[in-house]
DNA sequence: ACGTTGTGATAACAGTGTTATAGAAATCGC
DNA sequence: GCGATTTCTATAACACTGTTATCACAACGT
């Protein structure tokens, strides 16, 4: 009631139409929340609060907690789909897809509340969105052109580029998830692990050379089925 | 202290003495509740409920919840490396090493929810004991044994074991956290792709290509100095 | 002016982990 | 054997959580 004058003259005639300003006071909230206590101190007591707003807001803005999740799910898989498209792609394929894998870690480990958030989802009763799928594999894909490239160029090895995008996704995240976990040994340096299995991905993925092409089976471990 | 006249009755009251059948009744509805119904379901109302004592006796027993999720995580972790040192040592350390790798994704598809409890730790303010820790790093420390021995053999690069046996686990880990989560593309043959990303790092690892990557490695003649 | 509608803050409800309290049972001292 | 002490358990209370219901109040269409 007090900033009713201002809410009066620009958001409740058309509420649907303007971009609600509170909704993102919410997200704005929820997100300094999570970066700076991780996700326990995302509640909608506390978000709403942060907000300047009451509970009921949450609710009528996002339909509950579990809407501010996934949108803050959302944010985070566009920001990585950004990070992988911010990096250009050079002459040398393969070195840019060892830049993807750097970029991607250094990522995760600056905002690590928010990494977790997006592939934890250590948030009880959680179900991630349709949507956010749909992000989460739209980042995918950019990792998988960048992979296209460099089969086009003959560097790795033919195969379908999201297959293939998809180790290379999942040779990223093993390590950074373990790091993250405190999972192994504590003098572990995991900035080397990362760097020596994304090397050992690529080397194994390269195009075979020229040697043993007759006796070599190339493309078999690749089309066997489940 | 105990005395050593035996008791009338079957360990009814000489609580430190006998195995606490109260514990493992405890523990024993907890792996159930998690096994039938995931993280959700491990309340301490229910899993006291179901091991048909109070909540309080899941407090004197193991010092609250976080006591019994360590327990489980501790029984997950000796399972895991119970599964590695399965296998067998073979003529072909390489194979072993597949075999490893495989194993380890089946079980944590036969075992999802104490899968994602010993790497999500989706439990709300849970924080990982130290002796939890230390079963994980013998899990560990099993896979780079297996490591070390391909090592002897000659067929995969030199180096610390610890280290490449970490990057090993990544690369198992890696995919199988990402298929859990519904990460990437609804399509995505998880099995093809665990498999591919092992091969790949496989041989990214192996060690320098004599011309014959493939043939029978007859001699182990990396014996020279560090 | 009058309903009607919708928005938003407060309070209530069913959960959670944890702690305090009270009661019963078992052990100890004699 | 019996009172006193200790231990152990079960119930209830507390501070939280997400969610839903209640309800006052401002804005809109007649």
């Amino acid at each position: 009631m007090t900033f009713a004058t201002g809410n009066q003259r620009y958001g409740s005639r058309v509420s649907k139409r303007i971009v609600d300003e509170s909704a993102s006071a919410i997200l704005d909230a929820a997100r300094a929340l999570l970066e700076k206590e991780g996700q326990e101190a995302l509640t909608i007591r506390r978000i709403a609060a942060a907000a300047g707003g009451s509970t009921m807001n949450v609710y009528s803005r996002f339909g509950g907690k579990d809407g501010v999740i996934d949108a803050l799910l959302i944010e985070g898989f566009e920001a990585l789909s950004g990070v992988i498209h911010r990096i250009h792609a050079t002459v040398d394929p393969l070195a840019d897809l060892e830049r993807c894998a750097q970029r991607y870690r250094e990522f995760a480990l600056a905002h690590r509340s928010q990494y977790e958030l997006m592939f934890d989802r250590a948030i009880p009763g959680y179900e991630i969105s349709e949507r956010a799928k749909q992000t989460a594999a739209a980042a995918l894909q950019a990792l998988s052109d960048r992979v296209e490239r460099a089969m086009d160029a003959g560097i790795i090895r033919l195969g379908d580029p999201m297959h293939t995008a998809t180790m290379f996704w999942s040779a990223c995240h093993g390590p950074v998830s373990l790091e993250m976990k405190f999972v192994g040994d504590p003098s572990t340096n995991w900035g080397q692990v990362h760097r020596g299995l994304m090397n050992a991905v690529i080397n194994g993925l390269r195009a075979e050379p020229d040697v043993s092409a007759e006796a070599a089976p190339a493309s078999t471990d690749v089309s066997a089925g489940n």
